[in-house]
RNA sequence: GCCGCCUUAGCUCAGUCGGUAGAGCGAUUCACUCGUAAUGAAUAGGUCGUCGGUUCGAUUCCGACAGGCGGCUCCA
C-alpha cells in the first residue's frame, strides 16, 4: 500500500499531503463536520470519492453556495423517496436544486393537496432519522434503461443523453444526466438494504442525517420539460438549510417580502385597486396613487424634453391595416384584444405605440437635418395577457408605456443608443434604483420564422447594442432568442432593496419597421435614405414601475413621491388653527400637507401617520405655539422638537427638491 | 391557457356536521382635549362572488362562470 500525494486547499492556503492509496475525501476533513462534499480538480465529488495522485482537493462546506445546492439536491431525493413510499404509483420527473430550495416533479394520478405535503414531510423526517447513505454507482445506458424501465421520464432523459441532447432536455435535467458517465445513487439503510434509487449525477451528502433543516413549501403543476404541449406533472417545492436558524431566517425573509407586496400595500395605503367590474389586470389609481403616478409622469416628461424628445400623442385604437403594416399582427394577434367590427373595418386596441409614431414621422417629408427625431409619449396599450399570468401591477392587461422612438441615420445609431442608455440609467437612479445589470436579447437562429430581416442586418444591430452595453461596464447577460421579431434589444434589470431583479427599461434597434412604413429622409446629397428607429421604454410601464417602487421602498416613498408629504398633528384641539397656518405656509411652498383634526388622541394620530408611512409628521402643542415652532417626527421615530416654522418649511422643501429619502 | 387552492361587512378573519351569520380594525355619532405607535361608549354596515342543480329548506353539498392566490407556459 503506497502513499499518494494530494494538495489540500483551504482558505488559509494549499498544503501538500501524503495519504494512503485508497483514501477517501472524507478522511481529510473528518474533524470538520460542516464539510459535506469535496471539489477535486475543480469537480464536485462525494466525500466517498477515492483520491488519486496529484489531485487538488477543496472542502465544500454545507453553508457555501455549492454546499447549499448539494444539501437541497439531497433533500429533493429524500422527498422523492418519501413520495414514492406514500404514493407507489408516482413516476419521477426531475428534481434539481434552485435558488433557496429545490423541487421534484412527479407524475401522479391525483394532484397533491396541502395535507399530502404534511404527510410527506413526516415521512421525510423518518428517512432522515434512518441515516441512509447516498451511494454512487456507475452504470451503462443499457443497464440503466433496464433498471429504470418503470420510470418513463428517466428513460426519456437517458434517451436524450444518448442523442447528446442532455443539456436541452429540460432546465434542471443536467442534475440527472450529464454528458459524462451515467450514475445511479442508492439510498442505503444501515443494514445495507437499498431503500431507494434514483438516476442522478450527484454529488450528494454522505447520509440523510446530514440534512439539518428543511420544509416543504407548496405544490404546483409544471409541464414536463417545460413545454406546455407535454404532460403536466405535479411539482413540490421545498427548501433546506444548514441549520434550523438559517431556515428560520429564510422564512422570515419571505415574510418580510410579503409585507412589501405592492398589492397589499396598494390597499393599505389607498394607492390603487383592481375592481372586478372592470376586468382582470386593469387597475384604477386612487387619489394617493394618482399623486405618485403624476409626480413620476411629470418628472419623466420633463426629463425627456430636456433630453431632446418631442412629446406626442396617439389614440388607443386603430384599424387593423396599421398593425399589418408594422408587421405586428401576424406575430401578436393572440395577445391583442379581439378586433371590433365597425363600418366594415376591423379595429384593434393598440398593443404597441411604434406604428402610430411611424405615422407621425411619415406625415411629412423629413430631412437629415431633423435627425435624430425623437418622439415620446405616455402611450396606453392593451394586451390580452393569459388569465393565469395577470399579477398585480407587474403584469396587467392595460398599461402605460413611457415609450419613445428615435429616428436616426445608420451612422447616428450607436451614439443614440449610448445616449438612451445613459438617460435611462440616470432616470432609474433618480428614482432610487442604483443596482442593475444589462441583458442582451438576440435572435434565435433556430426559429427564423419568429424574426424578420436579413442575417446581416441582425448582425449589425446586435453588434452595435452589444458594444454600447459593454462600454457601460455593467454586467451583460446574454438572452438568446429573447429579441422582438423586428430587432434585438438591451434590457435593464434593476435590483430592488431586497435584491430581487425586475426587467424595466428596454432599448431596441429596429431596421424593419422603417422599411415596412417606407420611412425616408432626404440626405445632404439629395438622395432618399431610410432611417433606423430605436425603441425605448424607460420604466417599461408606469404601472409596473409603481409596483416595483412600492416594493422597493416598502411603501415608505421618498418625500418627493409621497402622496402626503407632511401630516400635521395637533397635541390638542386648540392647536389646530396654528397647524393650519403652518400648513398654509407649506402649501405655498408646494408641499402636500394634511392636518389631522379628528377626535383621535394625538398618540393615535401619530400611529395613523406612521402606518400611512408619511415622511414628515409636524406636531404642535403649547410649547411650539409659544415659540413659533413645530416639532418633527420622522418615520423611524426620530424627533426634532422646537424647529422654527421658517426652518421647518425649508427643511421639507429641500428634501422634496433633492429627491432624497428621509 | 393549464394544474391546485381560495372567495363571508370597506379591511383582516371566525362560523354554520344543510334551518339565511359573528369578532377586531375601519366608518358614523356622542363624550373626552390629551407631548411622540391604538381613550371610552353607542350606531350603522352582509341576497355569505354570480348563475344553475340537488333538497321541504343552500352561505354550507354538486356544477358552470367570474375574480383572487401559488406555480407552469408566456411576457412585443
Amino acid at each position: 500500500m503506497s502513499d499518494v500525494a494530494v494538495i489540500v486547499a483551504s482558505p488559509s492556503g494549499e498544503v501538500e499531503q501524503q495519504v494512503t492509496t485508497g483514501t477517501k475525501a472524507w478522511e481529510l476533513f473528518r474533524d470538520e463536520p460542516e464539510v459535506i462534499a469535496a471539489r477535486v480538480d475543480g469537480v464536485l465529488r462525494d466525500l466517498a470519492y477515492e483520491l488519486q495522485p496529484g489531485e487538488r482537493v477543496e472542502p465544500v462546506a454545507i453553508d457555501s453556495a455549492d454546499g447549499h445546492d448539494i444539501l437541497r439536491h439531497s433533500t429533493a431525493h429524500v422527498m422523492a423517496q418519501a413520495v414514492q413510499d406514500l404514493f407507489p404509483d408516482a413516476k419521477l420527473g426531475i428534481g434539481p436544486p434552485i435558488a433557496d430550495g429545490f423541487y421534484y416533479d412527479f407524475d401522479v394520478e391525483t394532484p397533491f393537496v396541502p395535507d399530502d405535503l404534511a404527510k410527506i414531510e413526516t415521512r421525510m423526517r423518518k428517512i432522515i432519522k434512518e441515516g441512509q447513505r447516498f451511494s454512487r454507482r456507475v452504470t451503462s445506458d443499457a443497464d440503466a434503461l433496464d433498471e429504470l424501465q418503470h420510470e418513463p421520464y428517466k428513460v426519456e432523459l437517458i434517451g436524450l443523453k444518448g442523442g447528446g441532447r442532455a443539456e436541452d432536455a429540460a432546465e434542471g435535467a443536467s442534475v440527472e444526466v450529464g454528458s459524462g458517465e451515467l450514475t445511479i445513487y442508492d439510498n442505503v439503510r444501515r443494514d445495507g438494504e437499498v431503500a431507494w434509487s434514483d438516476l442522478c449525477r450527484g454529488p450528494h451528502l454522505p447520509t440523510t442525517k446530514r440534512i439539518p433543516a428543511f420544509k416543504l413549501m407548496r405544490s404546483a403543476a409544471a409541464y414536463w420539460r417545460g413545454d406546455e404541449k407535454n404532460q403536466q406533472l405535479q411539482r413540490i417545492y421545498g427548501t433546506a438549510w444548514e441549520s434550523a436558524e438559517a431556515l428560520e431566517a429564510h422564512l422570515h425573509r419571505l415574510e418580510e417580502a410579503e409585507k412589501r407586496d405592492h398589492r397589499k400595500l396598494g390597499r393599505e395605503l389607498d394607492l390603487f385597486s383592481f375592481p372586478d367590474e372592470i376586468g382582470s389586470g386593469l387597475a384604477v389609481f386612487h387619489p394617493k396613487g394618482g399623486v405618485i403616478k403624476r409626480e413620476m409622469e411629470d418628472y419623466v416628461r420633463r426629463r425627456h424634453i430636456e433630453e431632446g424628445f418631442d412629446y406626442v400623442g396617439s389614440p388607443h385604437i386603430s384599424k387593423e391595416g396599421l398593425f399589418h403594416l408594422s408587421g405586428h399582427l401576424p406575430y401578436y394577434e393572440d395577445t391583442m384584444f379581439p378586433a371590433m367590427d365597425l363600418e366594415g373595418a376591423r379595429y384593434f386596441l393598440k398593443a404597441m405605440n411604434c406604428p402610430m409614431h411611424n405615422l407621425i414621422y411619415r406625415s411629412k417629408q423629413r430631412s437629415y437635418r431633423e435627425l435624430p427625431l425623437r418622439l415620446f409619449e405616455f402611450g396606453s396599450v392593451y394586451r390580452y395577457e393569459k388569465s393565469g399570468v395577470v399579477h398585480g401591477l407587474t403584469r396587467v392587461r392595460g398599461l402605460t408605456q413611457d415609450d419613445s422612438h428615435s429616428y436616426v441615420t445608420r451612422e447616428q445609431a450607436p451614439a443614440e443608443i449610448e445616449h438612451l442608455l445613459g438617460f435611462v440609467l440616470g432616470l432609474l437612479r433618480d428614482f432610487g434604483l442604483d443596482d442593475y445589470y444589462l441583458e442582451l436579447s438576440t435572435r434565435d437562429d433556430a426559429k427564423p420564422d419568429k424574426f424578420v430581416g436579413s442575417d446581416e442586418e441582425w448582425a449589425e444591430a446586435t453588434a452595435i447594442l452589444e458594444r454600447v452595453a459593454v462600454d457601460t461596464g455593467l454586467d451583460l447577460v446574454p438572452d438568446p432568442g429573447g429579441a422582438a421579431f423586428y430587432g434585438p434589444k438591451i434590457s435593464v434589470q434593476a435590483k430592488d432593496a431586497i435584491g430581487r431583479t425586475w426587467q424595466l427599461s428596454t432599448i431596441q434597434y429596429d431596421f424593419n419597421q422603417p422599411k415596412g412604413f417606407d420611412l425616408t429622409y432626404q440626405a445632404a446629397d439629395g438622395s432618399r435614405q431610410q432611417p433606423v428607429m430605436i425603441h425605448s421604454a424607460k420604466f417599461g410601464s408606469i404601472e409596473r414601475f409603481i409596483g416595483v417602487l412600492t416594493e422597493h421602498y416598502a411603501g415608505a416613498f421618498p418625500p418627493w413621491l409621497a402622496p402626503v408629504q407632511v401630516q400635521g398633528i395637533p397635541i390638542a384641539e386648540r392647536h389646530v388653527d396654528y397647524l393650519y397656518e403652518v400648513a398654509a405656509r407649506l402649501k405655498a411652498a408646494g408641499i402636500r400637507v394634511e392636518v389631522d383634526e379628528s377626535d383621535d388622541r394625538m398618540q393615535k394620530k401619530i400611529r395613523n401617520a406612521q402606518l400611512q408611512k408619511v415622511p414628515f409628521m409636524v406636531i404642535a402643542g403649547d410649547d411650539d405655539v409659544a415659540a413659533g415652532a413645530v416639532s418633527f417626527r420622522y418615520r423611524d421615530g426620530r424627533q426634532d422638537n422646537g424647529v422654527p416654522v421658517d426652518e421647518a418649511v425649508e427643511r421639507v422643501a429641500a428634501a422634496v427638491a433633492s429627491r432624497e429619502q428621509v
